[in-house]
DNA sequence: CCTGCTCGTTCACCCATGTTAACGCCAACC
DNA sequence: GGTTGGCGTTAACATGGGTGAACGAGCAGG
């Protein structure tokens, strides 16, 4: 509850830089706005709209999504705590997809002057700040790989290893043991294949000793074997510090 | 031949903002460095590189990929001239896929001063280089959207309707005619199909009258009908100028 | 003129995944 | 304590798209 308004994003950064004390302290104070909060399941922000500030997540999970006429609905990212949701995007004249609610979500939105601010701090905040949404695109081709190359066991495999190096990226997973706030009908929606089918995944990775998931409590039995059914490979988060994985740095 | 080196650049940027002759002559001068050459189907850079400059493409057509370790691969995104490919990238340390030459390309590398230097130009160059990277984004998102949700007519309808306004915006197109330099294959890893069926889907498209492509000459004869069936719409494109089409820029 | 290559095309077959529909569990609520 | 609704689960069946293989057109090179 106590913990700095920036703190999961502070953690997310360390990975690509090691800031000082005061550019810390500067982070943390422009993220510190009173938070705004979304009820689960609705939309901070709607297709179509003007967008406004950026959103920070700071507590629960989010997700952009697009929708087709006909109602197919396809999830484009999801946004866990720490997660700028699309630096730099108020310079479009309209959202092109909605970001909503998966679970309740507590957020700030900076403002555009904001972000500026922290860019001008210098150049290791503004490299930080890059580095985020460089990493998110990146994330965002990994999904078209997954999509487009991925039979369904493969990438439903594929999104739980994604998310369990994420989560650990901003020290919400405790082991191998994390949080999912995601039904499987979610999972479909993210994964481009039906609820059923999903639910047919779900069983063989469970079958196969791979990964335990009851409610929202999600294990990964055997991490590397996970991995190497969904043919994961962690490079593209750039997550690695200076080629040093993080773990090196204590 | 004689054209200024950001040429379709500009023509891309023009729709979202309008520059000053000093700013067009600048964004000119720091693209008109030597330009280099990739030969059709070698890379320009590969998975792993440590990124250098930012490539613009002045001629040919670019494409991004990744390859999994059992070698399939997909087409993450295609590059037409004026295509910034990863603006800041090289903060990045590392590529996390490859881009390749699909035709013979010629392209600059703008340094990452060169960049800085043009958003130091002022806040109009400084977003519209923005806006560059974010509908980048934005088309990487449709992709996604594209491989999760639509069938394989839908999605090659799609492809082909993107690019056809994508053409359009940087000048490349006469009417509904373009070239299309892609072999049916090529649009297979792009659309998470085989060549086979590629074919198939060709077929349809050209029996319900809605294109013709033969070698790289292609032309949509119904591009109303075609956007129908890909459930296309540009408005991810971002390429309407505060509201306005560009049509009406003239 | 033959050779070899790439690319588009077609076919027959089969499997991964979609579809539709039930059913059961559990928690929230009256 | 019954009712409702969301979610996970299962089953029977249907189909879109993958697979493997063959063939031909076009073109570059010797």
């Amino acid at each position: 509850m106590s913990a700095p308004p920036a703190h999961r994003l502070l953690a997310r950064l360390r990975h690509f830089t090691v800031f000082s004390p005061e550019e810390r302290n500067a982070i943390n104070s422009a993220c510190g706005g009173s938070a705004l909060v979304a009820r689960q399941r609705r939309d901070l922000i709607r297709e179509g709209d003007r967008p406004r500030g950026v959103p920070l997540i700071l507590e629960g999970w989010a997700f952009r999504y697009k929708t087709l006429e006909d109602g197919r609905r396809q999830i484009i990212a999801l946004h866990l705590p720490g997660d700028l949701c699309d630096i730099h995007g108020s310079i479009l004249r309209k959202m092109d997809h909605s970001i909503g609610a998966l679970t309740q979500v507590r957020y700030v939105e900076l403002t555009r002057d904001q972000i500026d601010d922290l860019a001008a701090l210098g150049p290791r905040v503004h490299q930080a700040l890059w580095w985020d949404s460089l990493t998110t695109a990146a994330i965002q081709r990994e999904w078209t790989v997954n999509l487009g190359q991925r039979d369904a066991l493969e990438r439903l495999s594929h999104l739980f290893c994604e998310l369990i190096f994420r989560l650990r990226a901003v020290g919400m997973i405790d082991g191998l043991r994390c949080e999912i706030p995601l039904t499987q009908t979610d999972l479909a929606e993210a994964t481009g294949m039906t609820p059923v089918h999903v639910n047919r995944m779900v069983q063989e990775l469970r079958s196969r000793q791979l990964i335990r998931w009851k409610g929202r409590e999600f294990e990964a039995l055997d991490l590397d074997g996970l991995c190497d059914v969904a043919m994961f490979n962690p490079a593209y988060l750039h997550l690695d510090h200076e080629g040093r994985h993080l773990d090196a740095l204590g």
